[in-house]
DNA sequence: ACAGTCATACGAAAAAGGTCGTATATTCGA
DNA sequence: TCGAATATACGACCTTTTTCGTATGACTGT
């Protein structure tokens, strides 16, 4: 049973993964610029973060060149729904439903036709089981 | 404008908000008995824990008796819209809809008739506007 | 009445997360 | 070639969160 253990980003670790999902490959520097964009930190703060966000094996890097080279180690899917799962049962009581209800009562404005029958496509398809 | 700052519950917060949540009234010993469920901590690490929520305003109590009786003060449904907020920001790039099919996609065993009708309907009276 | 149980208060310390300063090496450009 | 810029490594520190030990007072049953 080799099963890796599921490690849980914190807040800042998020932060990152989704600039480097986004990206694929970065560099410290790119990550900690596009970062600068809504928070204000030192550039070694952010490179400390991904240091260990390395030792954790969050992110996979090649340190072959001076500037190492940065990629996920972990799935974004897989991640989201772990993450997802967690907050289903410590705030809805174990109901994706209840989640589901929010999130759409939360959006009235901002949904778009389109996202609309994308989730009506999925929930057809649910229906059909 | 007393606008009552918001206040971000812990992990540890969360789980007794959502015991207090249910029981609506409820002892510490009542708490950390049904924390012992899924958790091993000592009682007065859950008391101080409620303590903490207490000073912070997270929590209303009686304490004219011996045995103070806790309940929440803060609103789940408002709680929860803003844990799932800060989620769909740093985790599905700000789109509440792809939040949404995962925890869609996530659960297609459980989700009952009446689970799907709910959401149909929510999402029908979306489309009207 | 009094030993045992159960409650809160409180302080301290461990653990976790985040921040940055400084050292050191490499690269680049004038 | 030499100083400025840029990269990583690493240690120290601060804050927040979590944990628990101990003190103290009140209640309970015999």
């Amino acid at each position: 049973m080799a099963s890796t253990k599921y490690i849980k980003p914190t807040e800042s670790e998020l932060e990152i993964l989704q600039i480097i999902w986004t990206k694929g490959l970065a560099t410290v520097r790119e990550v900690h610029e596009e970062l600068g964009k809504t928070k204000d930190v030192g550039y070694t703060t952010t490179l400390k973060l991904m240091q260990i966000m390395h030792e954790k094996g969050l992110v996979k890097r090649d340190d072959s060149m001076r500037t190492h080279i940065y990629q996920a180690a972990v799935n974004k899917e897989k991640t989201q729904k772990h993450m997802l799962t967690k907050m289903i049962d410590s705030l809805f009581g174990g109901s994706p439903t209840q989640l589901v209800i929010q999130a759409l009562g939360n959006d009235k404005q901002n949904m778009s036709e389109v996202e609309l029958a994308q989730i009506q496509e999925l929930l057809n398809s649910l229906k059909k089981q």
